[in-house]
DNA sequence: TCAAAAGTGTTAAAAATACACCCATGG
DNA sequence: CCATGGGTGTATTTTTAACACTTTTGA
């Protein structure tokens, strides 16, 4: 194996990803069973090492491919954990980025090294390694500011998806219930919602119209200063 | 020298600083002139590597406090870079911190190495070094974003000031003109700002009332849910 | 025909905005 | 006595919040 030497000792670094993910129970994380110590058999956040020839976004992006087969997902920057002692092997610093996805069109699969990678309900946590669950606090709070003024909600569901889904998703998310009446009306006035002109298939109900979100209207808007809320 | 060696290459660790000030003319930032390559002469953030025996935001006020002699500031972490080529001589990552101070209360000193260390006017900023221009872009739309719904802006002004003051830096980092009176009715409304019942002195014209910003109520006001605005 | 969710408007309360004059002080 | 910024209230508009029934569909 090569070696690598420096005149000054330096932190590892390494990247870690909040995955998340919404069905028709919970919102939900992605977590990994940890097969090696430290924390064997607990689970915790997939993350990895950043190569030398990669973006820190790049290494995100890839630990998530590698780790649960998760490809071309909205992912973020959430914040870098850098407390003395987070690692017990080493000082390692991670820069911890989030994503959303949706649990639909998304299939995870198992991580080459047959580790458990499992969607895990939120109000239901198991216990997590490292510090993880503290940088979980993190996103959530992050993911619960951002859903409000920012149109990254939609990440979460399918492409096509109706207003009883997206209020519910903004329900989970904020953690408290929605008007419906005022609800359809917000989200329908900035006209970024694109009626598909079909219904759900397969409901023992009323069939809901479908949506979607339109990404180059909002593209355009932002140009011109629009800011989204909810 | 001591030398030190991993198994696998590691990008270096820095931190640097985007230090926001504010006087009567302009918002302003703290840059350092590079006296060694790269970009020897060009404006920089303050900045360092990180070492193995302190965490992140340790570093970022250790640097400060060596090349520019601030202490005692508010601080908080901003972003981290890891762009590949952000730093010409070898892979650097760099978490980035942003701070807000009092320019008449923080008096600078010239870095121990006798660099030049100056109060910069943002609207007037010469050209910077590394990625560092494009750091401040994020630092000031953070800035610009947290001011309206997180009480930092007294961060920049001294202990006691005038409701004047107060509109002036609001309107300077929003970049938009505040309507005096309705500025005066929201920021009384929510009582966090104590009267003096004192006035400034040696103005040429009718003295104004100071205020200062109450820490405490506003941490007992948080805890019951509060939530700051402007 | 029933159960289950879809869809739809109006009214009242609260918040945001626009706006102009008198006051106190030092020079 | 005047120039300079300090200080104050009201009316209008906009936004948000509360609220209940009819429609459609498949089982």
């Amino acid at each position: 194996m090569m070696a690598h030497t420096y005149d000054y000792p330096r932190p590892a670094l390494t990247v870690d990803c909040v995955v998340f993910g919404l069905d028709e129970e919970d919102l939900k994380v992605l977590l990994i069973r940890r097969a090696i110590p430290p924390f064997t058999g607990k689970w915790a956040l997939p993350g990895g090492f950043v190569h030398l020839d990669e973006t820190l976004e790049q290494a995100a992006k890839r630990e998530l491919a590698e780790e649960t087969g998760l490809g071309d997902v909205f992912i973020e920057q959430l914040y870098t954990f850098g407390a003395l002692e987070r690692d017990p092997r080493e000082r390692v610093v991670s820069v911890v980025y989030y994503a959303l996805v949706n649990l639909r069109d998304h299939q995870i699969r198992a991580a080459t090294d047959a580790r458990d990678v499992a969607w895990r309900s939120i109000p239901a946590l198991p216990e997590l390694g490292f510090d993880h669950r503290e940088i979980l606090a993190v996103a959530l709070a992050r993911l619960k500011g951002k859903v409000r003024y920012q149109p990254i909600g939609f990440e979460l569901l399918p492409r096509k998806f109706t207003l009883s889904q997206l209020q519910k998703l903004y329900e989970k998310i904020l953690e408290k219930p929605l008007d419906k009446r005022n609800f359809r009306r917000k989200v329908q006035e900035n006209g970024l919602l694109l009626d598909c002109r079909e219904t759900e298939q397969g409901v023992a109900h009323r069939a809901a119209r479908l949506y979607r979100f339109d990404r180059k209207k909002y593209a355009q808007l932002c140009r011109k200063g629009f800011l989204f809320e909810i």
